[in-house]
DNA sequence: TTGTAGGCGTTATCAA
DNA sequence: TTGATAACGCCTACAA
C-alpha cells in the first residue's frame, strides 16, 4: 500500500478524489508515492461502491457495413474524451442475439448502450434502470439520434427532379429497418408532392427493397435495370452508399452508362463513394456529429432526447459524377408501386442477394 | 440476498461456481430463488477476488479500414464464444495515443490485448504481466499472428508474371508497417528470383509506397501510370485493396482500361473486392481464423505463439477481372528501383494522399 | 486536517 | 455438506 508514505488509506482516497481538505504538503507526498510505486486503483473496487464502471457497450448490426464502422469509432472517440471505453458487440443482425447481448452488457452494469438495432425491430426490451439509446435506425420506446433520413431523401430525389428525371427508382433498405423506412418516406413525399400538382409532369414511382449491403444493392439494380427499355428508370435513389455501388457494378454489367444513360445517388457519405468510377453522388450524413450526440445524451452531459421525439440531424447532399440530366424524355405510365405512398411501405417486392 | 433462500452465502456462492459439495435439493431451492429474484453475481465484486476480468481490450488503428473492421467483428465473435468481452479501441495510427490506450486497458485489468501496432513502430512497451498478441502487423518484443504477407504478395506477383508481365510495379505499404514491408518482401523475392536465371527475361522493378487507404492507392496509382509509356507499368501489385480500387479510379482517370491496358492485383480480400468494376483479383486473407487464433492464445485455450517466431497463416490467389495477358511486350529496362533488394527496403518513394 | 472503521458482493478457508 | 468469517481494495462517515 501507498501508505507506506505515512498516511492513513482514506487520506491517500482523499488526494485520489481530489478531496479539498488535504495539506498541500501531504498530497505532493502522496503523490510522489503515488507516482513512485506506478499504483493504479483498483478499477473493480472502485466501481463496486461508486456503482459507476465509466464504460459503456455499443452494439451493432454488423461491422462489414463502413457506415456503422465509422459511428463505432466516432463514438469510441467520443467516448474516451469522457473518460469512458466501450465495450463493442456485433448482434450480426439477429434480434435474439441482440437480445443476449444487451443482456450480458446489463450483467456488467455498464453506464450506458448505444445501439443501432438489429433490422425488423421496432422496440426494444432495455434492461430497466439503464441509460440506451437508439442510433440511426429508431424505435419507438427509447430514445434516439439519427439523421434526418427523410428530409435526406428528400433532397437526394428532389435533386433528380431537378435534373430533370421523371421515372426515378428506389432501391429501399430492408423493410424491418426503420432508417430505411424514412428514407423512403422522403422518396415518396417527392412523388407525391408532384402528383398534387396537376400541371407538373407525373413522376412514376418505382420501388424495390433490398438489404444495404453491396450484393443486394446490386442484385436489386439488375432487377430495376432488367425491365424493358420502356419501363426502365432513367435514375435509381438509393438507400446506401453500398446499395449505389452494387447498382453503379449493375449497370455496367449490363452495359448501361453512368451517368449517360443513368444516374445513381446513394445515401451515408462513406469514403469510398468519393472513389468509385464514376464517383458517387450521394447523401451524406453528419456521422461524428451523430455520435458524439448519442455519447453526450448517454452520459449526461446533455439531456436524452424525450421517447418518441428523436433528435434528428439534417443531411446535404454531395454532387458528384454518377447523376447527370437523362438523355431522353422517359415515359411516364407504369411503376411497380402505385396508390397511396403510405400504404405501400412495408408491403414492397423484396430483392435479396443469393 | 439470496440467502433468503435459508442458507449461508458462501453456499449461494458454491451454487454459482458449480462446486460439486452440494446437495441436489439445497441447489435446486438455490437455483429457484436466483430465478425468482432475478439474481445476477456483481461482476465487479467478482473480478476484485478472482481477478479476472473476462474482458479483452483490441486497439486498431483505423476501424474505417474495412480490413481492421472485419478482423474486430471476428474477434469479438471468438471473445464472447470464449465468455469474454471486448473492449474496443482506435489509436487512430498514432503511436502516442496508441501507448495511452495500453496502459488504459492495463489500468481495467483486461485479460489480454490484442493489438494491430500503429505504423512505424517496431516494438511495443507492453504492461508486464499482461498477455498481448499482435496481429497482421508483428513486431518484434510480442508474440504474434498474422497472415503470410510475404508468401501471399508472392502468389499474387508470380500469378502476374506467369500471365506474361514483365514490368511490374508494386505499391507497397507505408514503410513503417510490418505487413506492408513484407509483401514488399514477397514481391522482391519474385523480381529476384528471375534475376537469378539468366535464361529467364527480366523483370523491371517499380516500386513505391504509400498508405493503405483508397485515396493515397489513387495517387500512387496515378503516380505510377503518368510515366511515359515507355516505362509505365503493365500490372501493378498492391499492397491492399484499398489501394488496388484507388489504383483502378486512378487508371479509369488516366483512360487506362483494366485488365486490358493494366492489370491490377490487390490484397486483403474484403467484400467489396468482389463488387468493384472489373472484379478485382486479390489475395486474401483468411481472416476469421487469424482472428480466431489470436483470441484463444490470448485467453490461454492454445499456447503463444513464441515471440519471433509468428504463428503464419497462408494466403491465397482469387482470380477475377482485373488482371489480364499484357498485350505488347513490354521494355525491360529502366526501374525506380535497381540493385539489392534488401537495402531498399524502408528506402522508397513515398506517395501520399493530399 | 487526518485517522479509523464499516461495508460494498464475492470467494476461500476453516470449523462444525 | 454447510455455515461462519476473513479478505479483496476502495470510499465515506464519523471521530479525533
Amino acid at each position: 500500500m501507498a501508505e507506506r508514505a505515512g498516511v492513513a488509506v482514506g487520506t491517500v482516497s482523499r488526494v485520489l478524489n481530489g478531496h479539498p481538505s488535504v495539506t498541500a504538503e501531504i498530497r505532493a507526498r502522496v503523490e510522489a508515492v503515488i507516482k513512485e510505486l506506478g499504483y493504479r486503483p483498483d478499477p473493480f473496487a472502485r466501481s463496486m461502491r461508486s456503482k459507476i464502471s465509466r464504460l459503456i457497450g455499443i452494439v451493432i448490426p454488423d461491422l462489414t457495413n463502413p457506415f456503422f464502422a465509422e459511428l463505432v469509432q466516432c463514438a469510441e472517440h467520443a467516448a474516451t474524451a469522457h473518460g469512458h471505453n466501450v465495450i463493442f458487440m456485433t448482434s450480426f443482425d439477429d434480434a435474439a442475439r441482440e437480445a443476449d447481448r444487451l443482456t450480458q452488457l446489463a450483467g456488467r452494469k455498464v453506464d450506458g448502450i448505444i445501439i443501432v438495432p438489429s433490422t425488423g425491430l421496432h422496440s426494444i426490451k432495455a434492461p430497466k434502470g439503464l441509460p440506451l439509446i437508439a442510433v440511426d435506425r429508431l424505435v419507438n420506446n427509447v430514445p434516439g439520434v439519427a439523421a434526418d433520413h427523410r428530409g435526406g431523401a428528400r433532397i437526394g430525389v428532389e435533386y433528380l427532379v431537378r435534373l430533370g428525371h421523371r421515372r426515378i427508382a428506389c432501391i429501399a433498405g430492408p423493410a424491418g429497418s426503420a432508417s430505411a423506412q424514412d428514407r423512403l418516406r422522403g422518396y415518396l413525399d417527392v412523388v407525391e408532392a408532384f402528383d398534387d400538382q396537376p400541371s407538373a409532369p407525373k413522376i412514376a414511382p418505382l420501388v424495390v427493397a433490398a438489404a444495404f449491403d453491396y450484393e443486394s444493392g446490386r442484385a436489386a439494380g439488375t432487377y430495376l435495370l432488367a425491365r424493358p427499355r420502356s419501363e426502365r428508370p432513367t435514375a435509381i435513389f438509393t438507400s446506401s452508399d453500398q446499395q449505389a455501388i452494387g447498382c453503379l457494378r449493375a449497370a455496367n454489367d449490363l452495359g448501361i452508362p453512368v451517368p449517360a444513360g443513368l444516374s445513381i445517388v446513394g445515401f451515408d457519405g462513406i469514403p469510398l463513394s468519393n472513389l468509385t468510377t464514376p464517383r458517387l453522388t450521394t447523401v451524406i450524413q453528419p456521422i461524428s456529429r451523430i455520435a458524439e450526440a448519442a455519447v453526450s445524451a448517454l452520459l449526461g452531459q446533455r439531456e436524452m432526447p424525450p421517447i418518441g421525439k428523436p433528435h434528428l440531424f439534417t443531411c446535404a447532399l454531395v454532387e458528384r459524377e454518377s447523376s447527370a440530366p437523362p438523355v431522353q424524355e422517359p415515359a411516364v405510365d407504369g411503376g411497380l408501386l402505385m396508390g397511396p405512398a403510405e400504404q405501400m411501405i412495408g408491403a414492397l417486392p423484396n430483392v435479396r442477394a443469393e
